[in-house]
DNA sequence: CTGTTAGCGCATTCAC
DNA sequence: GTGAATGCGCTAACAG
């Protein structure tokens, strides 16, 4: 059996109030009471039973997601998970809201992080902008003692309790490297599409990918970064006119959004194209089943919501994560290892995690 | 605030006593009374709070793992894995136990699952066998009342209540189309390195491997598959015979356990060949990097062994599990996207196993 | 058949 | 500074 507060109680010779004090770091305990209780817990080898404790307090965990406002079909997928995540509110005592801000608008940002915190939530989680303001935002959130995670797009410099998402300079490489496994010998430029390079995450993206490609394999041009701003119209204009001017274009990365652009601009080319693409929606799912996408690279946002979730509450409480669980992957899917559709889906399909 | 207990007595007009009753349907209550409080819950849409109800039971969960002898890494990381989850029984109320059989052993573990059934634990997590004496114990174990997953190897005619494991048609479909891919246009036959044709998993992987190739891509030879039993030497001689036979083998598909011997045998080649393999076990790693391994389709024990813990649970409870959270990922690993070793990796003793 | 009562392990008033 | 008492939501004797 388990040790108690009674126990520990009993060994040091004191009440259930005195322990509960010096469990909590509250005040009003002298230091020798307190050191013998310590002692009694270390020697007993207690550790409190959250669920206990959560029942007799009541606890709640209001959590704050902020991520961003448009029509990146990611960012919606993540905000439907978010919902999906809230039925289970009543049963693990969260409680969640969404703020959403303009994409890339770091003052926008700033301003709904402090008004986050200004309502004191158990945790924080925010798709980040890389800001120096934002950084001390975030920094400020945690002087004032509310966990912060980062998601899908890091700060580190923000000193973030911890990051949820995935390691996007691996996905670069391991993109780069699938690029070149299908190029084969075949000659020709590839092009990658991004959506901005001001946003980290493409950044990385692009850095892993060129490193791959042009260290494991025979010289190829990386092409100029087409930027598309994550924008279907322009993403289409921008790969039709490359696709022009390269008559010989072997491949295309795109490691940003507006995918369904990308798609009809190659779908119009009646040669074949090797393309690898990031996240896995309706629209890069059919045409990874048509064969005018080969792979597509994909964080699963169910999974990243489920994570912060954990964490958040995680950190709230002060207890360790299982890290394992926690590690996002970058899944990988070809027309064969499709996820089934689910009902439940969104727009964005799948959902699977740990 | 959620409805509790005392909501749905006062409302129905009866006492505690009695809404525990219908709640977990014990006997010792009229039918009109049942239905007047089975209303009450209804209509407040009561959910019980699990927490609260374990903490006044005490309730803890005994679950036992069956899952093969021998050196099978796999299997050996399984093991540790539930070894880990171990640790955190204190905290999830549960009581884990491992009985191993030997492998491939129907009689073996019908013997152990009914050994196991006999001490009535909260649920039992099996690494199936094929066979129909294996059913029959399943089934025996689920009508004794103690829920049953299946655990990597699938055996769905049992009636088990959940499979933890991998589609694995769809990782062989997947390593066919990324062979298939990888080759190019390049000929010569493909070989089949499988540990037996009388598991399931085998079987299904070869199934999707051959259709996917044989389906996407240009006709190409896939010779008699090598039944390596899992065992390095065997595994090794084996493909050393198949290297020789065929001057021009291009590709080789291992997808069991015996890896080992697999890497020095095409270690020992001086010719490419594309392999895929299944399982990253520090031998795939290491060959992933030299790029003797072109890429490693893989399942996560940790996640399957947590998995496995919380369907069994939400069984045991009779509550609905997170499928999204449930379903375990086909890994695809190239040497660009290995995650870091970690301590808990697995770790295989040198020279004479995988 | 149904109700009363006393905990499960912990947190929190309110006295002393 | 410290302790006794009460309750969180639920279960489990034990009465009636």
């Amino acid at each position: 059996m388990r040790p108690t507060v009674h126990d520990i109680a009993a060994s040091a010779g004191v009440s259930l109030a005195t322990v509960d004090r010096v469990l909590n770091r509250r005040p009003g305990v002298r230091a020798v009471t307190r050191e013998k209780v310590e002692a009694a817990i270390e020697t007993l080898g207690y550790v409190r039973d959250m669920a206990a404790a959560n029942l007799a307090k009541s606890r709640v965990y209001p959590l704050v997601f902020i991520i961003p406002t448009g029509d990146n079909p990611f960012m919606r997928g993540l905000e439907a998970e978010i919902a999906v995540a809230g039925l289970r509110s009543p049963v693990d005592r969260t409680r969640l809201s969404v703020l959403t801000v303009p994409a890339f608008d770091s003052a926008a940002l700033v301003e709904a992080i402090d008004r986050a915190v200004s309502d004191v939530p158990a945790g924080l989680a925010v798709v980040a902008v890389d800001a120096p303001e934002v950084a001390a935002a975030i920094a400020r959130a945690r002087s004032a003692g509310v966990p912060v995670v980062t998601l899908v797009s890091d700060l580190a410099a923000s000193g973030r309790d911890h990051f949820v998402g995935i390691d996007n300079i691996a996905a670069g490489r391991t993109a780069g490297s699938l690029m070149g496994r299908f190029l084969g010998g075949r000659p020709g430029p590839v092009a990658v599409l991004a959506g901005s390079m001001l946003v980290r995450d493409h950044r990385e993206r692009l850095q892993g990918f060129t490193a791959a490609l042009s260290q494991d394999f025979e010289p190829r041009v990386i092409l100029d970064v087409l930027e598309g701003q994550d924008d279907p119209m322009l993403a289409e204009e921008l790969v039709a006119i490359c696709c022009k001017a390269h008559s010989d274009l072997a491949g295309i990365y795109s490691l940003g959004a507006g995918n369904s652009g990308l798609v009809t601009a190659i779908s119009a080319q009646g040669r074949p194209i090797r393309v690898i693409a990031h996240e896995l929606t309706s629209h890069t799912r059919s045409a990874l089943k048509a064969g005018l996408i080969d792979a597509v690279l994909h964080q699963d946002a169910g999974h990243e919501v489920r994570s912060a979730i954990r964490v958040l509450k995680a950190k709230a409480d002060g207890v360790a994560v299982i890290e394992a669980q926690e590690r996002i992957r970058i899944d990988i899917f070809l027309k064969d290892n499709l996820p089934l559709e689910q009902a439940g889906d969104v727009r964005e399909p799948i959902g699977r995690d740990d």
